[in-house]
DNA sequence: TGCGGCTCTATTGGATCCAATAGAGCCATG
DNA sequence: CATGGCTCTATTGGATCCAATAGAGCCGCA
């Protein structure tokens, strides 16, 4: 059973890509009309996709005559990422506030083992970068969703849709596998670091080791990958 | 000239209002062909409110079978402002540490100045709460701007609007202008707090002190106000 | 030659119509 | 009598059509 591919997704997703890889530049003009032809289909569910895309964040409307895609420089990377940090720092605060149930102590033992896992051998081949990209969306993820603060993951909403601000957006060189193993092994060791103060119940530490976690993707990035899938 | 009131917001709002004041409760189905009969519109402009909404966190899709309102438990709300507090206090942290342009502290310094004279005389009159609604508004909404971080404001639109959640959402009880008058001056004492650690450069104190006021909104709550109007 | 107003058109927002779909209820059967 | 499948219908998602509107360009006048 492959992807019926529902038509309005696909727009989505669509837009999504053509704006974070360049296609669409800000400063270019987002019409309806143009739009649905180049992606055949109808104006509406560009619409939809365009009303999404605004509430998202990503463009902005331009008066009465479309929209654009929102100018993203340096600092407003930065920015999102900070808030990033700032609203895992408070899940990671929680869990280690109210502490873990078994089970999740279980998950998140087995998420970390995984990342174990990938560095054993010393060295990453290119499979690993892959792996790597969805255990670090797991760990995050499951870190979120057990803060049991739905508000949380809805505030991410937004920045996680940002490319460079999502956990799942990787600042990876694909063509230096040496440097990356460092890079990658450091941000697994910050999710050791986190698990632990969790483990430990302190709140005060779980939550600045998140943010530091966060910040460092500020300073490290010069390729990306975008999440495409959904959730 | 009065607003021309276009119907696309107009159902927005009337929609935000009924699940505020429980006209619909959550587990009661919204569905788009009753409302907008109810409403006199079509029924696009429904979609279109309930899909907003849904990015707002304020309903929930129910499958194929509509939405219905999201179920806002004790739990929930402080969640929301715990989210709040925590965004604002970052806002609070970057102001401090990048420190105010001269417009920007005269500005603050005159919003501050209104809450002083709301409180000048030593008890409330009834107009002396919309007042500080205003000024309480003033206030946040200047932080948040003045932290240059627009993710801040991205991030939080969600939450504004939930009840309870956002700053505009005051715990006012209209009976008891006295026990309001400590309570808000309390209040208004923190946005002092949070100023002074700002022009002392002091950013952590002032990012905890923007929780702390944040937090205080989850404890005394009686009664709310909604925000109609839109940003 | 510059500025203001007017018109004209491109484009969005809304209404209506059509198709796809999933939920519910019913019927047959084990 | 319970359970599984089938059909039927209610409801959303998409397409097309129409109206309102605001931006742009042009023309006239100072």
């Amino acid at each position: 059973m492959e992807k019926p591919a529902k038509p309005g997704q696909q727009v989505l997703v669509a837009l999504r890509r053509m704006i974070a890889d360049g296609t669409i530049k800000p400063g270019d003009r987002i019409a309806e009309i143009p739009t649905a032809e180049a992606l055949g289909v109808s104006r509406m569910p560009v619409r939809t996709a365009l009303r999404a895309l605004e509430h998202e964040g990503l463009v902005v409307k331009l008066g009465a005559r479309g929209y654009t895609p929102r100018t993203m420089d340096a600092a407003a990377i930065a920015g999102a990422i900070e808030v990033r940090g700032v609203l895992e720092g408070l899940a990671a605060r929680r869990v280690a506030d109210r502490g873990l149930t078994l089970a999740e102590a279980a998950d998140l033992e087995a998420i970390l083992a995984e990342g174990d896992a990938l560095f054993a051998k010393g060295h990453l081949v290119d499979s690993d970068l892959d792996g790597f990209y969805r255990y670090n969306i797991a760990f995050h993820d499951l870190l979120i969703v057990a803060s049991g603060n739905p508000s949380i993951a809805l505030a991410l909403g937004r920045n996680n849709h940002l490319p460079f601000a999502s956990a799942a957006a990787l600042a990876l060189d694909w063509d230096d596998l040496e440097g990356e193993y460092h890079h990658l092994l450091k941000a697994h060791d910050e999710h050791r670091a986190v698990f632990a103060a969790i483990r430990a119940g302190d709140a005060d530490q779980a939550e600045q080791l998140m943010r530091d976690h966060a910040a460092v993707a500020i300073a490290n990035r010069r390729a990306f990958r975008m999440l495409d899938a959904e959730r």
